[in-house]
RNA sequence: GCGCUCGUAGCUCAGCGGAUAGAGCAGUUGCCUUCUAAGCAAUUGGUCGCAGGUUCGAUCCCUGCCGAGCGCGCCA
C-alpha cells in the first residue's frame, strides 16, 4: 500500500502522488486487470472544481455496467488521499474533484522554499541526448530564418540539461557543399586574395560575393561545371581549396559568435564538413544493406511512400552523378555518428517544417539499413515560418533578407526608447549603464519570448510592435512580476535566504492559495514540455505565474501584514521570484532587479 | 497531382478525448496620500472553416470537402 511519507520524502509532483493512489484505489474496488481508458487524474479543467479531477469512472461504467456515479463512489471509498486533499467530490455525471488543503499547500511551498532547485530533482534516469540547432551556412548572414532554431533548440537544450539529461549542442553549420565550389570559383577569378589572406573580406563582402556567385552558378553552364568541379576537389582535400575554405569558415565564425554571444546561447560547432571522411561509407554501407540503386548516374535509395510528380517511387540521392555527396548523406553519416560515436539515446533536430520530408526520407533510410538501434529516439522538431505582416516570409520594405543582427539591434533600440520615456515621465535619474542594461535584457527578451510563447507548429507573424508591446504575455511583464518581489524585499530590507527554516506558513486568502497551487506545477509543465518539446507551455505557465503574483500582489500586502501572514507572504513572493528567474531562464531570458 | 502543417473572439494566439471553449491586444468602465499603475478589477465580443463518422462524451480522433502556407530528383 502507498503511504504518505513517500510525499514527504522525496519531493514529487502531486500528480506523480496522485496517480498510484488511484491506481491502487481502482484495484483495489474493481481488481488489478481493469484498463482504466482514460488518464487516472490531471489538472481541474476549471478551478471552480477543484484543482485536480479524475474522469475514469466514466469510461468504466460500461465496462463494469454500472452507472459512472456508482463507479465513482466505489473508487472513493478506496482512494486514500486525505493527507493531501479535502474530502473528494463526486460531480456532474461523474466526476471526482480534489482540492488541495492549505497546510499541504503550505508544507510543500516550505520544501520548495528550501531547497535551490525548487524542489525538482535530476530525472533518474538521465539520457545522453544530441541536439541539432541553429545551423546557419558559412559565407551567409545569419537571418530571421535562423531565429526559431537558435532560441527554439537552445530552450529544449536549457530544460532538459536542468531535468539531468546529459546534452550535446550540436552547430550543424553549412560548411560544405555546392555552395563552396561556387564561391571559390568565383572568388578565384573576381577577388583571389580573399583565398589567401585572413580578414581580406568583410562577411558582409562575403554575402555580396556570394549572390553573385550563385547568380553566376543559375545562368552559366560552364561556371556550374567548374563550381561542381571545386567541391569535388574541396571534398578529396585539395590543400589550396580547403586553405581558401578555412579563411571563409573563420571569418563567418567570427560574426556567429557576436550573435550566440549577445543571445547567450553555447553551441558546439560542428558542421557539414566533420563528417566528410564517413560519407563514402555511408553510401557502400547502403549498398551492402541492399538499399543502393543507380539513376540516371546518381546513387539513391528509393523511398517507400514518397512519390515524385510523376507518380513513381521518389529516390533519396546519396552521391550525385558528378560523384559529390549531398545533404541526405551528410545527415545520415550525422546520424550514424551520433548514434555510434556519442551514443546519443535521443536525437532532437530543430529545424523549420518545410524540412519535415528530408528528414522523414532521412530517417526511413537510417531505419530500413538498421542504423536506428531501438532504444534510441530520433525526432524532428519542426517550427513555422517567421512571417511578415503580409502574411508572406518575412523580408526588408526593399525585399532582402532581415540579418539577425538588425533584428536584434532593432528590438534592443525600441526597447531603449520605451525605458527612457518612462524613466523620464517618473522624473528618476538613472545611469546609462542601467538604461542600457535593461534595454538589452528587455530587448532580446522580448523577442526570445514572442517565439517561443507561440506553439511553434504554426507560422508566427513577426511584428515589432506587437513583439516590444510591453503589456500582455511578453517577456517584461514577467520581468517586472520579478522586479516587483524584488522591491519589497528592498523596500523592507529583506533578504529572502535568512527568512528562517523552520516557518510555520499560513495560507488563508484566495489569492494566496491560488498562487500557491500554481507554484506547485512547474515540475509537472517540465515533464511535459520534455516529452513534447513545446516551449510555449512553460511560457503560458510563467505568464499564468505572473498574473496570479500580480492578483496577490494587489489583494496582498506583504509588510505591513503581522506574523505569521507577513513571513508566509514573504516565502511565498520569494518562491515565486525564483520559480520566475529559474523559468526565464530556460527560456534563455534574464531578470532584472529594477527596472 | 502527391505529401506535410494550419483554419478557434475584430486582431495575435492558448487549449493535454471531458463539465458553461480561454488569454493577450484593441474597445468600454472603474482603481495611484498605500511594497513601482510596465499593474489590478469589471465589461463587450464565439456556428471552434464546412459536412459526415467513431465515442457515454469531439475544438481535439477518423473520412470527405473548402481555404491558407510550405515542400516534392542530384541546393541546404
Amino acid at each position: 500500500m502507498i503511504s504518505a511519507e513517500s510525499v514527504v520524502e522525496a519531493m514529487q509532483s502531486i500528480l506523480a502522488t496522485l496517480i498510484p493512489r488511484f491506481e491502487w484505489a481502482l484495484a483495489a474496488a474493481f481488481g488489478s486487470e481493469l484498463t482504466p481508458g482514460a488518464p487516472l487524474v490531471a489538472i481541474a479543467s476549471n478551478p471552480k472544481f477543484g484543482d485536480y479531477q479524475s474522469n475514469v469512472a466514466l469510461p468504466l461504467a460500461k465496462s463494469l455496467a454500472q452507472p459512472p456515479r456508482v463507479v465513482a463512489e466505489q473508487i472513493l471509498e478506496h482512494l486514500q488521499v486525505d493527507d493531501l486533499c479535502l474530502p473528494p467530490s463526486i460531480a456532474g455525471p461523474g466526476f471526482i474533484n480534489l482540492t488541495l488543503q492549505p497546510t499541504f499547500l503550505a508544507s510543500q511551498i516550505q520544501q520548495i522554499q528550501a531547497s535551490p532547485r525548487l524542489g525538482i530533482d535530476p530525472v533518474a534516469d538521465p539520457q545522453r541526448i544530441v541536439i541539432d540547432f541553429s545551423s546557419p551556412n558559412i559565407a551567409k548572414e545569419m537571418h530571421v530564418g535562423h531565429l526559431r532554431s537558435t532560441i527554439i533548440g537552445d530552450c529544449i537544450a536549457r530544460i532538459l540539461e536542468f531535468q539531468g539529461h546529459d546534452v550535446l549542442r550540436l552547430n550543424h553549420v553549412g560548411d560544405w557543399g555546392t555552395q563552396f565550389g561556387m564561391l571559390i570559383t568565383y572568388l578565384s577569378e573576381a577577388y583571389p586574395t580573399a583565398l589567401t589572406t585572413s580578414e581580406a573580406l568583410e562577411l558582409g563582402d562575403l554575402v555580396a560575393f556570394y549572390k553573385q556567385a550563385k547568380q553566376r552558378f543559375d545562368t552559366d553552364e560552364a561556371f556550374q561545371m567548374r563550381s561542381r568541379q571545386a567541391v569535388v576537389q574541396l571534398q578529396q582535400g585539395d590543400p589550396k581549396a580547403t586553405q581558401a575554405w578555412q579563411l571563409l569558415c573563420g571569418q563567418s565564425r567570427r560574426e556567429f559568435a557576436k550573435i550566440y554571444d549577445d543571445l547567450e546561447i553555447k553551441l558546439t560547432e560542428r558542421g557539414e564538413s566533420f563528417y566528410n571522411l564517413l560519407l563514402a561509407d555511408v553510401v557502400s554501407d547502403l549498398d551492402k544493406a541492399g538499399l543502393l540503386a543507380t539513376d540516371q548516374g546518381a546513387k539513391c535509395v528509393f523511398l517507400e511512400g514518397f512519390i515524385n510528380k510523376q507518380g513513381n517511387p521518389q529516390p533519396l540521392i546519396v552521391q550525385k552523378s558528378d560523384g559529390g555527396y549531398n545533404y541526405a548523406t551528410t545527415d545520415l553519416a550525422a546520424l550514424r555518428h551520433r548514434i555510434t560515436q556519442e551514443a546519443a539515446q535521443r536525437i532532437i533536430y530543430v529545424t523549420d517544417a518545410g524540412q519535415a520530408n528530408h528528414f522523414a526520407q532521412v530517417f526511413q533510410v537510417a531505419e530500413r539499413a538498421g542504423w536506428i538501434p531501438e532504444a534510441v529516439q530520433v525526432v524532428h522538431v519542426p517550427f513555422g515560418l517567421v512571417q511578415g505582416e503580409d502574411g508572406k516570409k518575412l523580408k526588408t520594405r526593399s525585399g532582402e533578407t532581415i540579418r539577425l543582427r538588425d533584428l536584434l539591434q532593432e528590438a534592443v533600440a525600441h526597447a531603449q526608447a520605451d525605458v527612457k520615456t518612462r524613466v523620464a515621465k517618473e522624473n528618476r535619474t538613472e545611469s546609462s549603464d542601467f538604461i542600457a542594461n535593461i534595454s538589452q535584457v528587455i530587448g532580446l527578451g522580448a523577442v526570445k519570448y514572442a517565439d517561443l510563447s507561440q506553439n511553434r507548429t504554426s507560422n508566427y507573424v513577426f511584428s515589432y510592435d506587437k513583439m516590444l508591446a510591453l503589456q500582455g504575455n511578453t517577456a517584461p511583464y514577467l520581468i517586472y512580476a520579478y522586479v516587483r518581489v524584488q522591491g519589497i524585499s528592498r523596500k523592507g530590507n529583506i533578504n529572502f535566504a535568512d527568512l528562517g527554516e523552520a516557518l510555520t506558513l499560513s495560507l488563508e486568502e484566495p489569492s494566496e492559495l491560488v498562487l500557491a497551487k500554481h507554484l506547485l506545477q512547474l515540475q509537472e509543465v517540465l515533464n511535459e514540455i520534455a516529452t513534447d518539446l513545446l516551449p510555449n507551455r512553460l511560457c503560458q505557465y510563467l505568464f499564468e505565474l505572473s498574473q496570479k503574483f500580480n492578483q496577490f500582489y494587489g489583494q496582498c500586502p506583504v509588510l505591513q501584514a503581522a506574523d505569521p501572514t507577513r513571513t508566509s507572504r514573504l516565502v511565498l513572493a520569494d518562491v515565486t521570484a525564483r520559480t520566475l528567474k529559474l523559468g526565464l531562464s530556460l527560456l534563455g531570458i534574464n531578470v532584472l532587479e529594477r527596472m
